[in-house]
RNA sequence: GGCCCCGUGGCUCAACUGGAUAGAGCAGCCCCCUCCUAAGGGGCAGGUUAUAGGUUCGAAUCCUAUCGGGGUCGCCA
């Protein structure tokens, strides 16, 4: 349960009340009403901003509508004590025994705690990585592919109903490119020296794929003209890539539903389908587009296009569809697919790009946009670039050096956990630094061992009660007696905890998963002050071998730690340890 | 030049999308293990939120301009 928003419901029967009773307008918004955690909390557990919002209506000062209001709120049960302060801001605090049965339904409610329905069950795309299959994801591919995970299982856990889906990129000229240099791996694996122009894949990794290749259809190809093994070449090469993406995909813990071939657009009359909505919308059109504005343009010539009105729906310029030669651009498939994805009924859609595509999100927008009527929504999230370091030093990367860091040694130096984490301690449109040495330190600075740590130390202390015979079964613990839980320490430890509803609403509908790795770097921050506080205050401790009911309640709080942060962690993708 | 993102203590970042005295970690100084995991905790010091205006009860957050950093810019996907 969400404290927040319960407290809210009764604030705003409240409000309601005053509406009937003529202080407040009938048919009053309230919906800027909030119920939250100050920021301080000697400022008391909630705090609400009603009486400054709503003074305006009827013409008081904030204070003095705050006074009326907070007559009511002083008479519920739950509510130990109401202030104003500041600006006409209500500061509510609850009671002990408020909190305390709060503890109880953690408990009983298990890794439940924090689920909400919040989604009504919709149905989300998110397509995420959606890398080329040229080769094995690097790490540029490592932060979109955990942030669309993990945003994925944050939205599934508020109550969407989610599909995670990759598009593969299998239809441009790069596929010719990538069965050209298998050829040229495969007649190397029959003895042959060959070149690798530019324009082709040198990379290692074709190595096996050509043996394999050799393997499969011993000499035939050798003799053959390439109009002949290209059209074959070409489903082998996208089949081996994806076996190796979908078996790095795998490394970091990410099953996607959905693999959404950009070929099966085309000959399909799907691209021609997409286009003939827009077209009905009166949006495709043969026009010259201007010049880019300011930029040079030495090889500047208008030129005629068949183009995408994009600017009907909030893009900066249209958009061409068709090339010169009459074959697609890429974007005409990108609307089909997008096109696609809407008629299997999403209500609404998430891509993930790299920021380099930052270019594209208008146009990407105004498409789904257009072919949806504006009834389905597309979010697209930008992934900064991550930035190297070894040891402080910028480590470089070079794709003609061809020292570009894949992701499996990337996971392999630092494991999965690690990798997952780190990457989700940023904003998704900031930039962020990975130190290979610092994120495998041992020590606060490193946010996934401190929180790890802090589930550990609980872990630990919950085995220990169970020695003593303490039923640590949920269920039991949260029909344990907690009126003993009343030290400050204890119960703001508690409140933190009450939070963790909010919180994932607010990522949720946010689509910031980041901020689920910052709010359990908090709590374990607080667990861990409250393990310390131990040391002084004897009675602070988890285990109590002379008083069982004691321990019992003390165990009871700590499990409802290690239950949101396995939780929170199971967001990320992350497993809690046990033992360290 | 157009568009997008970013600018917060010496460093790396938060700040519940407009709330109260802007919070953490690192680095610096001081302190805490006969005691559940010190891989931890407590304290001191450090800020005109790039700059200048504006919007309002109230701005790091919204608007305008300027400066600085990154990305991107008509048939490459």
């Amino acid at each position: 349960m969400n404290l927040f928003t319960h407290v809210r419901g009764i604030l705003i029967e409240i409000l309601n009340n005053l509406s009937s009773k003529g202080v407040l307008p009938t048919d009053t918004d309230f919906s800027n009403i909030t119920v939250e955690p100050p920021k301080d909390t000697r400022h008391g557990d909630m705090a609400t901003n009603a009486a400054m919002v709503l003074s305006k209506l009827v013409a008081t000062r904030p204070r003095e509508l705050a006074q009326t209001i907070s007559d009511s709120l002083a008479k519920v049960e739950i509510i130990s004590s109401v202030d104003i302060a500041g600006p006409g801001f209500i500061n509510i605090s609850l009671s002990e025994v408020c909190w305390q049965n709060l503890l109880s339904s953690v408990l009983l409610a298990g890794k439940n705690f924090g689920r909400s329905n919040m989604g009504f069950s919709q149905k989300v795309n998110v397509e995420f990585v959606s890398a080329n299959p040229t080769g094995p994801l690097h790490v540029g591919h490592t932060r979109g592919a955990v942030f669309g995970d993990a945003l994925a299982s944050l939205l599934s856990y508020s109550g969407f109903e989610v599909t995670r889906e990759y598009y593969i990129n299998d239809g441009g000229a790069q596929v010719d490119a990538l069965a050209r240099s298998i050829f040229l791996r495969y007649q190397e694996a029959f003895g042959r020296k060959v070149v690798f122009a530019d324009g082709t894949y040198p990379g290692d990794y074709l190595i096996p794929i050509a043996i394999g290749l050799k393997e499969k259809v011993g000499e035939s190809y050798l003799n053959k003209s390439e109009d002949e093994w290209l059209p074959e070449l070409r489903d082998y090469a996208v089949d081996a890539m994806m076996d190796l993406i979908r078996s790095d995909l795998d490394l970091l813990g990410i099953k996607m539903d959905t693999f959404f071939s950009e070929k099966s657009l085309y000959g399909s009359g799907q691209i021609e389908a997409a286009l003939g909505r827009l077209r009905e919308n009166g949006l495709i059109y043969k026009g010259v587009l201007e010049p880019p504005k300011g930029k040079t343009t030495d090889d500047w010539e208008p030129r005629e296009q068949t183009l995408f009105k994009s600017t009907e729906h909030g893009d900066d310029v249209d958009r061409p569809v068709l090339k010169s030669d009459g074959s697609w651009t890429y974007f005409a498939p990108d609307i089909a697919y997008h096109f696609d994805k809407l008629s299997r009924g999403f209500d609404r859609l998430i891509d993930i790009f790299g920021a380099d595509h930052g270019g594209y999100v208008k146009r990407m927008k105004a498409a789904v946009s257009a072919l949806s009527n504006g009834k389905v929504p597309l979010d697209i999230k930008l992934c900064q670039l991550v930035k190297l370091y070894q040891n402080g030093e910028p480590y470089k990367m070079s794709k003609r050096a061809g020292n570009f860091v894949m992701l499996r040694d990337l996971v392999k130096q630092v494991g999965p956990d690690v990798t997952r984490f780190v990457m989700l301690t940023r904003k998704n449109d900031a930039a962020l630094d990975f130190d290979f040495q610092k994120v495998l330190e041992q020590s606060r600075e490193n946010p996934v061992f401190y929180v790890q740590y802090a589930h550990a130390r609980i872990k630990s202390v919950i085995r220990k009660a169970e020695e003593l015979n303490i039923d640590i079964a949920e269920q039991a613990l949260s029909e344990a007696n907690l009126s003993s839980l009343t030290h400050a320490s204890e119960l703001s430890l508690i409140k933190k905890i009450a939070e963790w509803p909010r919180l994932v609403e607010v990522a949720a509908r946010l689509y910031e998963p980041h901020r689920v790795a910052f709010y359990l770097f908090d709590l374990s921050s607080q667990l861990h002050a409250h393990w310390s506080k131990g040391s002084d205050d004897q009675s602070l401790r988890f285990l109590h071998a002379d008083d069982l009911t004691i321990t019992q309640s003390k165990i009871a709080l700590a499990c409802a730690v290690s239950i949101v942060i396995s939780s929170g962690l199971a967001i990320l993708g992350v497993e809690p340890a046990e033992k360290m």
